[in-house]
DNA sequence: AATCTGATTTTATGGACATCGAATTATATA
DNA sequence: TATATAATTCGATGTCCATAAAATCAGATT
């Protein structure tokens, strides 16, 4: 369902008057004369309305006699609703796409020519920026710590902090052999 | 539930703004520069809606590090939206009074010290009318033609056209032994 | 055809509200 | 405690919208 669309109805309910007509239709069909009484609006406020809520397909019309009679459109509006309320979905691969961008906008801030300018304050630009940078070392090798600096002194100049940083996060791991980039784990597949 | 209280919901909800604030909470807690981004909205327009949800229940918030996460309180939209659809109904005392009160009004518009001063031209106001005219007659017993125009001369000049309208509309039935007042059939209930 | 009555459209107006930038507040880190 | 940063509040602005009176339209009855 469109976005646009569910807003529409939406707006068309949000609003005291037609949600009152909606009711008064719900229990029976009426026309604009009776409804202005009942709500105590005048007959042009009504038909106003009514022609919101028939633009939206909430309600339809016909004549019968002198009148026009109004009648609700119930499947309609249960199915729009239904769908409101279990939306939420759907978005999957939009958001996946909007993540990414934001991910290269961080990246792009904060290398320039392949070299990192600062580390972010922000958790989460940190992060990415250090996944950067983790990047350059080979899964499954196991570096020194003279290799694991030589690796990271072209891209940044406190290779110390660059290089704890990294460990803190878990994109580097160490034991007594030296250090090694670790396969990501189910964990950390979400972030 | 409240009826302004569901207006208020639904406001709340029917702006394209706050709906992709919800849709995108609907998939994780987020937290408001990341949903600035995201909408391409001012950081303080993010806030100002997600004031108002938070007002509607809609959403609550809790702090993380530096930031103030936004959470989405499921059980309560389901629930409101679920009513919404559901409701329409809970109307009927007060409907049959408004009812009441408005055959009060015609009853009193067209009568004046017990005589009828019109017929009306719409029907629903005729037919209340009419219904009142009816009630010189007793149930069961039947009146000679005669006799029919001795009940209604004393409300209305015009007996013939009283007489006729009065059977046009089923509230007087007649055969070859006279006139009498049937018991309402179980389809007039209604109206 | 003329007229009565209900429905709709037009027009005017007052109020609500979404949006954003600037200033302020609150909180976590150093 | 000082500072950085996220969040909120404030003030201003332009747009949208609900409401109703008056004019017009439509349809049915006579």
């Amino acid at each position: 369902m469109g976005e646009d669309e569910l807003v529409a109805l939406l707006k068309c309910l949000a609003d005291r008057s037609r949600l009152r007509i909606v009711r008064a239709l719900a229990a029976e069909d009426l026309y604009v004369e009776l409804l202005s009484e009942r709500l105590a609006l005048a007959p042009s406020t009504v038909s106003f309305h009514l022609r919101k809520l028939a633009e939206a397909r909430i309600v339809s019309s016909y004549r019968t006699q002198y009148y026009v009679m109004y009648a609700l459109n119930r499947a309609k509006l249960d199915h729009n609703l239904l769908v409101l309320v279990s939306a939420s979905a759907g978005d999957e691969g939009e958001q996946e796409r909007r993540e990414e961008a934001y991910r290269q906008r961080v990246i792009d801030s904060f290398f320039e020519y392949g070299c990192l300018t600062a580390i972010p304050r922000q958790r989460k630009k940190k992060r990415i920026v250090l996944e950067v940078a983790a990047e350059r070392f080979e899964p499954g090798r196991v570096y020194s710590e003279r290799e694991v600096n030589d690796v990271l002194s072209p891209i940044y100049d406190d290779v110390c902090t660059l290089r704890r940083d990294l460990v803190g996060e878990g994109l580097l791991a160490r034991d007594a052999r030296g250090y090694w980039r670790p396969a990501p784990g189910p964990g950390e597949l979400a972030s």
